[in-house]
RNA sequence: GCGGCUGUGGCGGAAUUGGUAGACGCGCACGGUUCAGGUCCGUGUGGGGGAGACCCCGUGGAGGUUCGAGUCCUCUCAGCCGCACCA
């Protein structure tokens, strides 16, 4: 009934899963010798339904270079987990009612059936999910560590706030300023929040990029990110209040140039400095409507510029200078100090505003806009320039050179100096959300804030009765669990009923992989130090920013407490591309979502891995063909069909003593092969074309198989086998064990025979002015002289040349001539 | 607006250091196997001209450097992504 001829992928791939399965092939011990460790890892999924097309890429690529890695004699750590909290969960559990537990638990289970399908190369002892109490007990550990040295802290913040669903929003739940789920405008509310001071790791974060081995768009992205900016701090007096204020500015060279000064309306001297004066009821009407409109509709640069005088003043520093106060929202409260002076002649922004309100413009820098029309007077000019108009010393100086002297005068005068500031703003944490990781912290009327004790940990998430959002944490409304007593005075007390971002969660998943059933601490510095830094990490480019960014500050801040004894976490970084389908994104919404499951149902989980490293360069999005992944699989019967036709030798991978004719070709072919692989794998990721010099290697062999010594064939189809092996672990297996007696994973990785990488003769290209006229045979050795003289002699080029002066002869050894004739 | 990425046959892509453009796969065409279809095997396949040997053109566009450019430089067009009132 069975055909034998036939490549049945599926009673091949089982049998092997088995193998691994029973054998713990992939498991390593925590205290494997440094030297020969080597981490790669892939994003942890979230665990949301069934893996789709981008899992199933993200693994079969993370699970080629561990099982590469692996062969090249290295102990290779290549864990898996579940970033299992999160909102999904939480939405569906209030549409469904089902517990965000039972539907992450059915998700995860689906998700370990498929990678096990896959057959990826898991060490499964190691195995957790970021929602299991025994992660999350440290977890609230390490933010305990964190909020001991003043890492973690709180207060108030302007958060997304959605007056329908009367709840608190990610950011990532706000798209074009509307709630995801029900679309009603977002509004913007003070509320006490969590945050974790990134901002302290800034300078850090941005200079250990150069450290690291990452795509440069990747550290670009963070790069701006960050938004690292040198200027000044200058002091603004405003007399009638006796206040200093000061500001921030990138262009204290233009500090003559100010002509009035604006401060953002969440300002807290903003309606002190209003009152009583004649504007005081239109301030504090601008000041409302601005505080509780939303970030979407305040952060656009197009907006018209609005604002409303204080009707104050402030002393320019420089000059003495009495220029007036406003209040404007296009100054953000959250950058710099809150308030500008602006320099309409040379801001954009100012020069909108100063436009509007008939406002003084004073230029101070010679130059005009290139953008402007020739009538106009080229402002504002933001461009370099001598400085002009002072009425000081300082006019005809470059402003390059200003800026340094008229910084070095405001700190000498104590009324500024030269001052950072950083786009970065501190992470905000707590989400009034149920299913997270909860806040380990107790406020008690009297003691404040308290860390739950250690000995406590971990608070256990409870269950609760409803997930709907009622204005305030669902677990808010679990009142046995809230109500405690002080850890600290023994008073009645109550839990902190917020959440964590599960970006916490993920921001240290890897350190616990390295020793994850350790129920003493989070991890073990030894094990940690035995396997970290990753060397290569593998996953989306949508995390450039957030995560990766998040999971660098944690390291940082862990090696500062002397957890670990490192402080980047991911030495290496690749960002995959995705796989649409139809040139467009795959979505349920546009209905061309395709699964993983139906290709490895159809074709086996080798020919489904195969496809999605053989599709394109795995960094670039790549679009998805059934007729392509039929030709894989094809190709990969094709090798199968190979080996099944043979005898197995049982004494390994064997190349012939001295093979001739067909089988030289053969064994040549093979080591060209092992080259080519060995180049692809290890110094790039082109899978694409390591395979393609798989698909070149069986293609011979049908080619050369009537041909062939059986010896050789036995050695070429062996070694297409074992190359094959990262990609289709099954069928590479399955080949090198029928033909070879041999399992492909204990394999060393092959070595080239380099005597098989050359051969007797090439093909020498014969060029006359750079352009081809023929191709001679050339033996391997002969020298510049007998290469010109072989190229003169080739019949087209004796036709090209004839009755032609010779100018210059250039000879590129083993490549080609090229004559060049006038 | 700022920053980044990508443009190569009918399609996905290859060309690693400036050296034969189009590897490999898909598709298509023809032939073989087959009762037939499919499978499988083989041959061909950038465009144009020529009976043919061959010739001309060709990597988004325009210039340039070079004996030689898909690759380097300048300008430019198109598409995608990120950030965006950050003083």
């Amino acid at each position: 009934m069975e055909d034998e001829r036939r490549y049945d992928p599926h009673s091949i791939e089982e049998r092997w899963q088995r193998v691994w399965e029973t054998e713990k092939t992939w498991e390593v011990p925590n205290d494997a010798d440094p030297s020969r460790t080597t981490y790669v890892l892939e994003m942890l999924p979230y665990p949301s339904g069934e893996p789709h097309m981008g899992h199933l890429k993200n693994y079969a690529l993370g699970d080629a270079v561990a099982h590469f890695t692996r062969r090249t004699g290295r102990v290779v750590l290549h864990p898996m987990g579940y970033d299992a909290f999160g909102l999904p969960a939480e939405n569906h559990a209030i549409k469904t009612g089902v517990h965000p537990r039972e539907s992450t638990a059915a998700s995860i289970a689906s998700f370990q059936r498929q990678f096990r399908r896959w057959g990826i190369s898991i060490d499964w002892s190691r195995e957790f999910g970021t929602h299991e109490p025994t992660y999350y007990r440290w977890t609230q550990w390490l933010f305990l560590q964190m909020y001991e040295r003043g890492l973690a802290y709180r207060r108030e913040a302007a958060v997304n706030w959605c007056p329908n669903d009367a709840t608190v929003l990610a950011n990532e739940q706000v798209t074009d300023g509307r709630c995801e789920r029900c679309g009603a405008e977002v509004e913007v509310r003070q509320l006490e929040q969590w945050f974790l001071r990134i901002t302290d790791y800034a300078d850090r974060l941005l200079e250990d990029l150069g450290e690291i081995e990452w795509p440069e768009h990747v550290k670009t992205m963070q790069r701006n990110w960050i938004g690292r900016s040198e200027g000044a701090e200058v002091v603004f007096r405003c007399e009638s209040a006796e206040t200093d204020y000061p500001v921030f500015t990138t262009r204290p060279d233009t500090l003559f140039g100010a002509t009035f000064f604006v401060m953002a309306p969440e300002h807290r001297d903003v309606l002190k400095l209003a009152a009583g004066g004649e504007h005081e009821d239109e301030v504090r009407a601008y000041v409302n409507r601005a505080i509780t409109e939303s970030n979407e509709l305040r952060g656009s640069a197009e907006r018209p510029k609005t604002g409303v005088p204080l009707g104050r003043t402030v002393t320019n520093p420089v000059n003495g200078e009495q220029i007036p106060m406003f209040v404007a929202d296009y100054v953000l409260m959250e950058y710099g100090t809150g308030a500008i002076m602006a320099v309409p002649a040379h801001d954009e922004r100012d020069h909108a505003f100063a436009l509007a309100h008939g406002l003084p413009i004073k230029r101070v820098i010679e130059g005009a806009d290139p953008d402007a029309g020739p009538d106009s007077d080229g402002l504002p000019y933001s461009g370099e320039g001598p400085l002009t108009g002072c009425g000081t010393e300082f006019d005809g100086t470059h402003n390059r050179e200003a800026f340094g002297r008229i910084v070095d005068w405001l700190d000498r005068e104590g009324k500024g100096h030269s001052s950072v500031n950083y786009r970065l703003r501190d992470w905000l944490i707590s989400r009034q959300r149920y299913w997270g990781c909860p806040i380990p912290i107790i406020h008690c009327a009297e003691c404040g804030p308290v860390p739950v004790p250690e000995s406590d940990l971990p608070v256990i998430l409870p269950d609760i009765e409803g997930y709907a959002p009622k204005g305030r944490s669902p677990l808010a409304s679990a009142e046995d669990w809230v109500a405690v007593d002080c850890p600290s005075c023994g008073a009645a007390a109550r839990r902190e009923t917020d959440t964590m971002d599960t970006f916490v969660d993920s921001s240290w998943y890897y350190l616990r992989y390295c020793d994850a059933r350790n129920d003493e601490a989070a991890w073990s510095r030894e094990a940690v130090d035995a396997w970290m830094p990753v060397s290569q990490y593998i996953g989306g480019v949508e995390h450039a920013i957030l995560h990766l960014l998040y999971a660098r500050f944690w390291t940082k801040a862990m090696h500062d407490m002397g957890l670990v004894g490192f402080d980047e976490p991911f030495a290496r970084l690749f960002t995959q591309g995705m796989i649409t389908r139809d040139g467009a994104k795959m979505s349920k919404s546009k209905g061309n979502v395709i699964s993983p499951a139906s290709y490895v149902d159809n074709y086996g989980a080798d020919t489904a891995r195969c496809y999605v490293l053989f599709i394109g360069p795995p960094d670039q999005d790549a679009d998805w063909s059934d007729e392509g992944v039929e030709g894989v699989h094809r190709f990969l019967s094709r090798l199968w069909r190979l080996s099944n036709g043979l005898e197995s030798s049982g004494s390994g991978i064997v190349q012939p003593e001295s093979p001739d004719g067909a089988g030289l070709e053969l064994v040549r072919k093979a080591n060209w092969a092992i080259d080519k692989v060995t180049k692809d794998m290890g110094s790039r990721f082109a899978f694409n074309t390591a395979i393609s010099a798989v698909m070149e290697l069986v293609n011979d062999c049908y080619r050369l198989i009537d041909r062939t010594d059986e010896e050789s064939l036995r050695f070429a189809v062996a070694t297409a086998g074992s190359l094959v092996f990262p990609f289709a672990p099954h069928l590479g297996t399955e080949v090198v064990d029928r033909v070879a007696g041999r399992r492909a994973w204990e394999e060393p990785w092959p070595a080239v025979d380099p005597t098989m990488l050359e051969s007797d003769t090439f093909e020498l290209v014969c060029q006359v002015n750079g352009k081809v006229r023929d191709r001679v045979e050339a033996p391997s050795g002969a020298d510049q002289a007998a290469l010109i003289e072989l190229a003169r002699s080739a019949p087209n080029m004796v036709a090209h040349l004839e009755g032609k002066q010779t100018v210059k002869e250039v000879v590129v050894p083993g490549r080609l001539v090229n004559i060049v004739v006038r």
